[in-house]
RNA sequence: GCUGGAGUGGUGGAAUUGGUAUACACGUACGACUCAAAAUCGUAUGGCGCAAGCCUUGAGGGUUCAAGUCCCUCCUCCAGCACCA
């Protein structure tokens, strides 16, 4: 008879048992230590989802497990709960977002208590105190004395809807708050901001040493936006001089005007001397008003407006070009000004063709390597079109089974059209005329085989059209040569892509410019340089400078509302803006009977003229507090560490403590990490600079955590209605099934949709472990116990790796093996431990029932012996002619005759063995091969 | 468009890194127990075929004794970035 599982008999018990005896409390040991965190919660008023816990889970598992093999570890829990959705869900229900936030926190806690986690609770963390937050303020202390942290009234990003001014981070890429959805506007205003790309670079560098997974580090990456290239002065006309960024200085041959964002500061400088200024002016209002979702909209459309009565001078070659002013270039990035080359660059390119400016090659795509001794030619190349019958009339070889365009060498004084007409004439016998060039020159190197010699040739092709639709005759030798043959659009494509790698035909239906790196040419002495080479030859020549730029832009850091850290400055008349010195520190929010935007761009501190009055602490005089908040951002830059010490009130962390557990050796999370990553780890370098870290990287290792879906696919909403709540679940099948499950579903990045069949599985498993004890027998067979081992391994193995899928896969076959052979008690207590971090009220339950009155989860955990993980037995497939016939079951000792001998004996491996052996591949333990 | 990642049964997914593809679980079918149902247990379960056998890891090529795994071309999906010079 199985024994009842009913979970809800043990849990609560168990949970309230290690609290009671504080099984999981931490202190700094001799013991090698593992710092295990989750990215902490946003205690939201909506409680968990079923969807929340995946990765407490996984820590959960991953902590016990290292606690069990002799590791001290620090797995915590905070609360992340100052900011805007706090504050907007306090407004929204009325009642003080403090009582709020106490509210959801006590709510998430009880959810999270219920699933068993092993977080020591004597170092939770909340940002929202003021011993907490006293040194987030510290740090932006530091900040400020090192010049890292600055007052800016560069206009910013201010959402109508939340009433504050916001990162660029916190904009969706279609430009509305990723809050509220409201279309953010720009807004001069008066902001703190962090100088975050001070740090670019050993941001950028140090990702290399972190195990981080790939599509994080990119997408790090990719928000710093670092870009190599060079800045180039160009004169104006009006003596002033424009810097421009550009990262191919290699085409500055080909630079026929310059183009400077309409916010450019030289424009409103340089007013008197422009011929056109109302129009000039129009057009800066109408772009700078433009909301920045109209300013997407018209992504392919390019706008802009010459500046009539101004010129600039090439530096490369001297000659006189345009300046225009147009949006596609952004004031913010770079300097705010390019060089526009409108034949390397796809921008300025369809810029050109709208505004009719010269479009000049400066650059050859070059195909295949050069080859010695090379025969240089100049060739030109016709596709010939009838308009007619909308076909294409190209050649083909016999020889050589291909397509070709007509092809021939330009003879003196021809240009590549005139040769094209010409030499299309001669091999085809049609009359054409000139239409346009399909492309620019490029560059091929190759050997020809009918002339025996290696060429390098510049080609360009030409798109021609028929004159008159019959041919005059050719000649014989022509003749021979090529055949001329009409084909369709989509046969010409499919021809010329299979047979010729050196024509890129699409171009003939889709120009557009070569922006890719090849040879310089038209560039004076640079001609035949590689781009490569050409970037710093010409910015050498020109007095350009090689530096890079980055897309990150520094941190927007103040907020105009109530529920954040008040930023720790005063402003003082005589002294200007002056810390709040460090033993004043925390400045407390203050209470506040109106905590609601103000909408003025001030924040609800302003209107408490007795806090914000105070006396300047250098000179003593009557001065004002800053009145604006720190983004919810803050607090979560550097909590990790507070864990470490959490009730220190002399430092943000000690340094035997902080030298004893950092770095986070594993960090667990999902959702907005890339944020919230480049953001601590600006932090953390920054307080490396300052000694109170010692690692250069807050987390060694990351694991994603991928999302449950509903059941339906979707996303699990209130909106949908489609929430599963964890208790539920805890009420239905117990905490253990749910977290079995939970990591069983599948690997532990991928998002999944939650499927309640599936919890069966677990719960099912769970109960057949419930009743293994029905199972024991006296004596261990060994081919039992070697499956134990290997499961150990697996198991280890497979937790190590945050593989709790195929860990659990593991012990499913092994519960499946020894109901059928059985266990003993040995094996069974093992199990239990090897078990025990992922189903912990079971296990505990089970090892109480054995008469242990120690908990399960201050055991040790199972190792295995390395002898018995080896088969010294297998059973491999056995192949004839790579295709498997049969499996023989021999020793891994085994010789390569004795394995042929025995795979004789299996019929379906003998009947395939028709002929004599040719060659015998044997992988001992792996494979045996029979080629006949 | 660019960058990164991935395509395996009806479903979630395994596969010692080039060596018996489809482990484990769900679902389904049949059987046992039951007056009955649920639960539980047992058997089967990639496709075609009575069978021997043949086919099968998004599609098509290639390398190899051997390819889900490596190389080339293409398609699809997910994520990040997106006028970033």
């Amino acid at each position: 008879m199985n024994k009842k599982f009913n979970p809800q008999d043990f849990e609560k018990k168990w949970q309230a048992k290690w609290a009671e005896d504080n099984v999981y409390h931490t202190t700094e040991s001799k013991k090698p230590k593992t710092f295990v965190l989750d990215m902490f919660p946003y205690p939201s008023g909506e409680g968990l989802h079923v969807g929340h816990p995946k990765g407490y889970i996984a820590t959960d598992i991953y902590s016990r497990f290292k606690r069990m093999t002799g590791h001290e570890v620090l797995h915590p829990m905070g609360w992340d709960a100052f900011g805007l959705p706090a504050e907007n869900f306090a407004i929204k229900h009325k009642v003080h977002p403090r009582v709020a936030v106490e509210k959801n926190v006590a709510r998430f806690k009880e959810q999270l208590q219920v699933l068993g986690f092993d977080y020591d609770w004597e170092r939770e963390i909340n940002t929202t105190d003021p011993e907490y937050y006293k040194w987030t303020q510290w740090i932006f202390v530091q900040l400020f004395k090192k010049g890292l942290a600055y007052e800016s009234h560069e206009p910013i990003n201010w959402c109508p809807g939340c009433q504050t001014g916001l990162a660029n981070e916190d904009l969706e890429s279609d430009g509305t708050c990723e809050r509220c959805g409201s279309l953010v506007e720009k807004r001069p205003m008066r902001q703190w901001v962090l100088k975050i790309r001070s740090y670019a670079d050993r941001m950028l560098e140090d990702l290399d040493s972190l195990k981080w997974p790939e599509h994080i580090k990119e997408a790090q990456r990719n928000w710093i936006g670092r870009s190599e290239g060079a800045e180039i002065d160009f004169k104006l006309s009006t003596k002033d001089r424009v810097t421009v960024f550009t990262t191919r200085p290699d085409t500055l041959f080909g630079v026929t005007y310059l183009v400077l964002a309409p916010e450019h500061p030289l424009i409103q400088k340089n007013k008197s001397q422009v011929s056109n200024w109302d129009e000039v002016m129009q057009y800066i209002e109408l772009s700078t008003n433009k909301k920045e979702q109209d300013r997407l909209d018209d992504t392919k459309e390019k706008t802009g407006v010459k500046l009539e009565g101004i010129t600039a001078t090439n530096p490369a070659n001297n000659e006189e070009i345009p300046v225009y002013i147009a949006d596609y270039v952004l004031a913010s990035y770079g300097t705010g000004a390019i060089m526009a080359v409108p034949a390397h660059d796809e921008r300025d390119y369809a810029f050109a063709e709208k505004f009719n400016i010269p479009i000049k090659q400066v650059v050859r795509k070059v195909f295949g390597e050069t080859l010695p001794n090379a025969i240089p030619r100049v060739a030109a190349g016709a596709i010939v079109y009838n308009p007619k019958t909308e076909k294409y009339l190209v050649s083909f070889s016999h020889e050589f089974n291909k397509h070709s365009p007509w092809f021939g060498g330009l003879e003196d004084g021809e240009d590549f059209s005139e040769t094209a007409v010409r030499e299309t004439l001669e091999e085809s016998g049609y009359k054409t005329k000139f239409i346009r060039y399909i492309g620019d020159e490029v560059e091929s190197h190759f050997y020809h085989p009918g002339k025996d010699l290696n060429r390098s040739l510049i080609s360009r092709m030409c798109l021609l059209e028929i004159i008159d639709q019959e041919p005059i005759t050719v000649s014989e030798e022509e003749k021979k040569k090529q055949e001329p043959v009409w084909l369709t659009k989509e046969e010409l494509v499919s021809k010329f892509t299979e047979e010729r790698d050196s024509y890129d035909v699409s171009m003939l239906f889709d120009p557009r410019p070569f922006t890719g790196m090849g040879n310089v040419c038209n560039s004076d002495e640079f001609d035949d340089l590689s781009s490569k080479e050409a970037k710093v030859a010409i910015t050498e020549k020109v007095g350009g400078r090689m530096t890079a730029t980055y897309k990150i832009r520094d941190w927007v850091f103040s907020r105009q509302r109530y529920w954040g850290e008040p930023i720790p400055i005063i402003h003082c008349e005589k002294c200007g803006p002056v810390a709040v010195p460090e033993d004043q520190l925390p400045v407390v929010l203050p209470e506040v009977e109106h905590y609601e935007p103000t909408g003025t761009g001030e924040s609800p501190l302003a209107n408490i003229t007795d806090w914000v009055n105070t006396t300047c602490p250098e000179c003593g005089e009557g001065a004002k507090r800053e009145t604006n908040t720190m983004p919810q951002w803050a607090g979560s830059s550097w909590y990790y560490l507070r864990f470490m010490d959490n009730h220190n009130n002399q430092a943000l962390v000690s340094k035997e403590k902080e030298q004893y557990w950092a770095p986070v050796d594993v960090y667990v999370g999902g959702d907005h990490a890339v944020r919230h990553l480049i953001y601590a780890r600006f932090w953390h370098k920054f307080l490396y600079d300052l000694g109170v870290v010692s690692t250069i990287e807050p987390f060694q290792r990351l694991e994603f955590l991928g999302f449950i879906l509903a059941e339906d696919g979707r996303k699990m909403s209130k909106r949908w209605g489609n929430i599963i709540n964890p208790d539920d679940i805890v009420k239905l099948v117990g905490a253990d099934t749910l977290r079995v499950y939970e990591m069983f579903m599948g690997p532990f990045e991928n998002t999944i949709a939650w499927s309640q069949d599936g919890l069966v599985g677990a719960r099912r498993f769970l109960e057949r472990v419930n009743g293994l004890s029905e199972h024991f027998i006296d004596n261990e067979n060994e081919l039992s116990e070697r499956q134990l081992h290997k499961t150990i391994k697996k198991v280890c193995d497979d937790i190590e790796e945050f593989k709790f899928n195929t860990a659990i896969s593991a012990m499913m076959v092994y519960v499946n093996t020894v109901e059928k052979e059985g266990l003993t008690q040995t094996a069974y207590e093992t199990f239990l431990k090897l078990l025990a971090p992922f189903a912990p009220h079971l296990t505990e339950e089970l090892w109480y029932g054995l008469g242990y009155t120690k908990s399960i989860h201050l055991e040790s955990y199972p190792k295995y012996e390395q002898t018995l993980v080896v088969d010294n037995e297998v059973t491999i497939g056995v192949q004839v002619n790579g295709r498997v016939r049969g499996n023989i079951t021999i020793s891994t000792s085994a010789s390569e005759d004795e394995a042929i001998a025995l795979a004789k004996t299996v019929t379906s491996i003998k009947s395939h063995i028709t002929g004599n052996i040719k060659k015998v591949i044997y992988k001992p333990a792996k494979i045996l091969n029979i080629v006949i």
